[in-house]
DNA sequence: CACGCAAGTATATTAGGTACGCAGTTACTG
DNA sequence: CAGTAACTGCGTACCTAATATACTTGCGTG
């Protein structure tokens, strides 16, 4: 198999890499490690990664919460368990086009679409660098994607790595605001005020003083923010992000 | 001052603008919002993140937990204060250059700057879509660096946020390989077990296997990444990621 | 067939955020 | 000037959530 057979993983990673020993003595088991991480992120789908408690998961599954700790060694592994699950398709992913940039484009929305599936993957702590089974294939995918230019491994690998970091955080973003809208229309409800709606642009408009930030005042009355909430295509901003990403790379 | 006169802000965003009105009625205050806001910083500065506790911070001031509830409304708040008083400096930034490629590349040098005197940043929640005088302030000189090219606003900002986010994220992967390291020294030390280093480039030697995927594992066993620990420039590496998407810029 | 590992459970501990009410303090108000 | 309201810092208590530990029971293996 490998160079270092038998040295044991690091904690974390074993299990992700479907490398965690055990005997097979004792009573069955009911559950799987992956019946756990499917019910976490079942529940992550639902109501977010803040309903993702040890017990909330135990309760999903009819067991106890510390059982769960028989198949995975705490919250954090778990997490990680999920993270690597929500990218579970990635294997057999096609990237039609043929060229780079179309390829690598569809790389990008794919990605985009895994996390619009699970929007609690913006909310993820991330911790550790993502050696996972799965965020490996992608990045592998995204390599692929860059066959027969004549870029240096190194530079793919920054390209990947620019490209998904733009991606997350312009869904990261995306799902703060939606969030948030969410979150006041709560506040709203068992308040039972008038709550002023204050959106985004009525903010704007409301701190940034044109002396401290003349530039952005300018932008925050102009007509073209104007009516933002409404006519504002998060899609097309993401698509053109990812456009000019592609333009610095085609300089390479 | 402007139109909405008088309407309360969201909550949380009244103090981080300086709006949290209140009589003068009643004991002098034995602290201030900014006592509170340092000393958070500091610890957070000292311990991480994590060092960062209701009680941790009170202690640190000689105060209760829970008067520190008179100052902030929640740790929530506090943490968005932190968040914007970790930009503190940047009303009296210069951008030097006489071009927006340099200057842009500067602003992208002083964002990095501010995470690396507070890596902690990387660790935040950050729930909320930056209002912050700060951020906003920051986001000011972006645009200011892109005076005078012919950039419609909406592409400003969108330039602006790419490069923002690509240096967070950057810097987020730096620190969490630091704090990986010295997460696995404290464990090595009170194991006392030989716990074999486990380099990045051992592990992906390791994990990648060739079928799965082959651009990688050529990559992993390339000389390329082989001493990649020691000889790696973490920094060049920014500023290479940091060019490319000027690259993309300059296309505009 | 009994030994001992392993599975699920119950209980308890710890940590941390925050609601609530108290007692003392200060400044506005009549 | 007295009264009182608004405010201070504090102590206590509650809640959520992760997880350590010890127990009970099941079952493959020597």
């Amino acid at each position: 198999m490998s160079s270092d057979n038998g040295r044991p993983l690091p904690p974390g990673l074993d299990l992700l890499w479907g490398r965690r020993g055990g005997g097979r003595r004792g009573p069955r088991r009911g559950l799987s490690v992956d019946d756990v991480v499917d019910a976490a992120v079942r529940l992550a789908d639902a109501e977010g990664l803040d309903g993702v408690s040890m017990a909330r998961v135990a309760d999903e599954l009819g067991f106890t919460t510390m059982s769960l700790y028989r198949y995975v060694a705490s919250k954090d592994e778990l997490l990680q368990l999920m993270w690597n699950a929500s990218a579970n398709g990635v294997d057999d992913l096609v990237l039609d086009g043929d060229n780079w940039r179309s390829r690598l484009r569809s790389w990008s929305l794919v990605q985009r679409e895994v996390i619009d599936r699970h929007p609690w993957i913006t909310q993820m702590p991330m911790a550790v660098p993502p050696l996972a089974p799965n965020s490996l294939a992608f990045v592998e995918r995204g390599l692929q994607a860059l066959d027969g230019t004549g870029l240096a491994d190194a530079d793919k690998l920054r390209v990947i790595g620019l490209l998904s970091s733009y991606t997350l955080s312009e869904a990261r973003m995306a799902y703060d605001a939606v969030r948030a809208i969410a979150q006041e229309q709560a506040a709203a409800v068992d308040s039972a005020e008038p709550a002023a709606p204050w959106s985004f642009e009525a903010l704007l408009r409301e701190l940034v003083d044109e002396a401290t930030y003349p530039r952005l005042h300018n932008i925050a009355w102009s007509a073209a923010i104007g009516d933002n909430m409404s006519g504002f295509d998060e899609r097309a901003e993401f698509m053109f992000g990812v456009e000019t990403i592609l333009d610095g790379v085609q300089a390479l």
